[in-house]
RNA sequence: GGCUAGGUAGCUCAGCUGGUUAGAGCACAGCAUUCAUAAUGCUGGGGUCGGGAGUUCAAGUCUCCCCCUAGCUACCA
């Protein structure tokens, strides 16, 4: 029977663009997408651009644009990259739309039906100079209740007493400076706590792979707290129903994206019914492709809001981990930081989707990219073993058959193990274990080029007698290819069209394998892929490294709510000057009891002295570093960490560890010097 | 540091609930072959399964400790 399946993968940031970790998701994907097609099931598979919150903001700004100009380009560009991956989007929206918002709304007014929203009046301290509220870590000051100085908005490290920011003793701005300013906040927030029992439950249902479910616990086990959905002016953003200054925070709406896209999908082609995959207890299914980074709103804050707001729940969420570049993560420097676009004008992008595949097992691992292994696996699996099935055959059936195959095989047998193995890469494709697909089409392939060895038609073509054989030979050998084609189509779709070609046949399906294509004609043989050359690969790596920009994984910058630090490619002199750096005389130095790498430093600063903590202890004693000129920036705002506030940052090279090297100045500088 | 995952041949990875001399592909070497996009076939070398201890008749596979890697988090400001 037909099942009914709605496909999602995570919506790229509007912020950035494309680079080969989202493509890992969105290839996994429409794999997943494809052969599901190709078992003849109704399949819709939707994504978005993710449009709201800060990150855009700041974006367009820079950019000089709106934040609508932004994301009518990005979006753009996105689609633009993953066509050219051929990933096929049934509908690719953005969160930007009405239909997003009817439903942000919609559920929001469910949910407060449901009494689920609760909103409390916060007072917040208010950064009057940089014009927004600050959180509780963007605030210092003195403890309630021991009066220990420099302590975060939250809790007191000394008496370990928590609080509110507001109650702390002459406050400061970690931006400004500034004493925040009184002001009253109203949140709106989703009690999730009321579905720590429900989500216990689901969380161990086969909807979650089980290593993720351990990675929930820790959450669960924590105990829920209520989520913050509401952010304050100025928000790129949907603001809430009966406000004016309150708006959903971007991860409300994100994942109603989904729902937006496939309601434009529904309402633009007018053959299927939106109910039918959203509302609860029916049979369809839906299924989320995501990385392991926003776990937690996929399977924690979306199960919740949906069933508070009567949607039906997520079938399955297919979790993949990271991509790392020659075993490193990717590293703009390195140039390895790959955006889609510098790879697609370079390389086949069918050769990426082959190589993601091979490594793909349906675990969230990370996969590594190793260039070297990227071009010898795709030139031996594909090119040797695979296409040169049919490669070495069309030649003796083009030149003595005029084209045409045999009306029978020669091999039942060989024949009908390649038929049976059908079911087991099946059961691999719907698992998301690409990678045993892979392998054992792979070993398919090394049975056929086998059997041709074993005939060696090229012999048998001198004898006139053995002219039929040949025919046999060659016929058995291209039906192996043709399954073998059919096996791969969901990942490698265009070279299936020029198999198709060759072979005369209509487009493939699954169905297709069991009945093998006799006394067929068939076309000239072309090359269907070639192979990679390093060169190339070297070609991409080297224009990746100057064009990478902006954007990395921002869905975890969201998720913890900071920003993600925008690098254009220069700075100006001004944005220089910007940074205070001094010259800075030890004039202590010791080790902080209970840390393992820091080191407490009294810096002489010409006019004043203060106090930083520099994670330096391996590699320096505290007693070799008293005396000793070195460079501090001098502005940095205050920081607040477990054994004290650091008031700015000694400079200082190298990776870590022993191998840290500390800068110094050259004798003649002084204290206080600025450096310039 | 805590949590969640990993550490198996040069590379990429299989090894289910513990059970014969630890496997595959690629790479490498030798031979064969020339139909094919320098593709293919056969044979071979190569691993004390991160380290140590323990449980067991038997451990890559279970337990404990340690080391290393990744992600999140934290004292990386």
């Amino acid at each position: 029977m037909a099942r009914r399946i709605l496909v999602t993968s995570a919506l790229p940031n509007a912020n950035g663009p494309i680079h080969l970790g989202h493509m890992l998701e969105h290839i996994q994907t429409d794999i997943w997408v494809r052969f599901q097609r190709m078992r003849g099931h109704e399949v819709y598979y939707v994504c978005a651009d993710d449009t709201h919150g800060t990150a855009t903001m700041l974006r367009a700004e820079q950019e000089g644009i709106s934040e609508e100009q932004l994301v009518t380009q990005m979006r753009i560009d996105h689609l633009q990259d993953f066509n050219g991956f051929l990933v096929n989007y049934d509908n690719y929206h953005s969160t930007h739309s009405e239909e997003n918002k009817f439903f942000a709304e919609l559920i929001y007014q469910r949910l407060q039906e449901r009494d689920l929203i609760f909103t409390e009046e916060v007072e917040q301290l208010y950064d009057p100079d940089k014009k927004l509220f600050l959180a509780d870590r963007f605030v210092i000051g003195e403890c309630p209740r021991c009066a220990q100085p420099d302590q975060y908005g939250d809790n007191c490290e000394n008496c370990s007493a928590t609080y509110n920011a507001v109650e702390l003793k002459n406050p400061k701005s970690v931006y400004s400076g500034t004493t925040p300013i009184l002001k009253k906040s109203e949140h709106y927030f989703f009690d999730l706590a009321q579905y720590t029992d429900f989500l216990k439950e689901w969380v161990r249902t086969e909807a979650v792979q089980p290593e993720i479910a351990n990675k929930l616990s820790e959450w669960l086990e924590d105990g829920l707290r209520a989520w913050d959905i509401s952010r304050d002016a100025p928000y790129f953003g949907f603001a809430i129903p009966g406000t004016t200054d309150k708006y959903f925070y971007v991860w409300l709406d994100a994942p109603i994206g989904y729902m937006g896209s496939f309601k434009h999908y529904c309402d633009n082609t007018n053959h299927v019914t939106f109910d039918d995959f959203w509302a609860p207890d029916n049979h369809t299914e839906v299924h989320h492709f995501i990385g392991k980074d926003i776990i937690n709103f996929h399977a924690l804050f979306w199960p919740a809001v949906l069933d508070g707001a009567d949607f039906r729940q997520p079938t399955r969420l297919h979790v993949h981990g990271f991509i790392t570049v020659n075993g490193t993560k990717m590293s703009k420097s390195r140039g390895t930081f790959i955006l889609a676009k510098d790879y697609l004008s370079h390389l086949d992008p069918e050769y990426l989707r082959y190589y993601y595949a091979a490594k793909s097992r349906g675990s969230a691992d990370d996969i590594d990219i190793n260039m070297e292994d990227f071009v010898q696996r795709v030139n031996s699996d594909l090119v040797g073993k695979v296409v040169n099935i049919a490669s070495r055959c069309a030649g003796f059936i083009t030149k003595h058959f005029d084209g045409k195959l045999a009306a029978a095989l020669d091999n039942e047998k060989l024949w009908n193990s390649f038929v049976t193995a059908s079911s087991s890469i099946a059961d691999y494709y719907e698992a998301d274990d690409t990678s045993k697909a892979v392998r054992e089409i792979s070993a398919l392939a090394d049975a056929a080029n086998q059997y041709i060895a074993q005939h060696e038609p090229w012999n048998l073509i001198k004898d006139p007698d053995q002219k039929d054989k040949v025919q046999l030979v060659c016929t058995q050998a291209i039906n192996l290819f043709r399954l073998l084609v059919i096996y791969l189509k969901p990942i490698l779709p265009a070279m299936a069209v020029k198999a198709e070609t060759f072979l005369q046949v209509d487009p493939l399906n699954w169905e297709n394998h069991k009945a093998p294509l006799l006394g067929h004609k068939l076309a000239k043989f072309k090359p269907m892929l070639t192979r990679i050359e390093m060169k190339q690969v070297d070609k991409m790596l080297a224009a990746s490294a100057p064009s990478a920009a902006s954007d990395t994984v921002l869905s975890t910058a969201q998720a913890q709510g900071t920003q993600p630090a925008e690098q254009g490619q220069y700075i100006n002199i001004d944005d220089f000057t910007k940074v205070q750096l001094k010259v800075a005389k030890i004039i202590a130095a010791e080790p902080v009891e209970g840390a393992d790498k820091l080191l407490q430093l009294t810096l002489d600063v010409g006019d004043h002295q203060r106090q930083v903590f520099s994670g330096i202890k391996q590699a320096y004693d505290a007693d070799q570093l008293v005396g000793r000129l070195t460079v501090v920036v001098a502005n940095l705002a205050p920081r607040k960490m477990r054994f004290g506030v650091s008031e700015g940052m000694v400079l200082a090279a190298g990776p870590g560890g022993e191998d840290i090297f500390l800068l110094s100045a050259d004798d003649g500088a002084v204290a206080g010097m600025d450096v310039k």
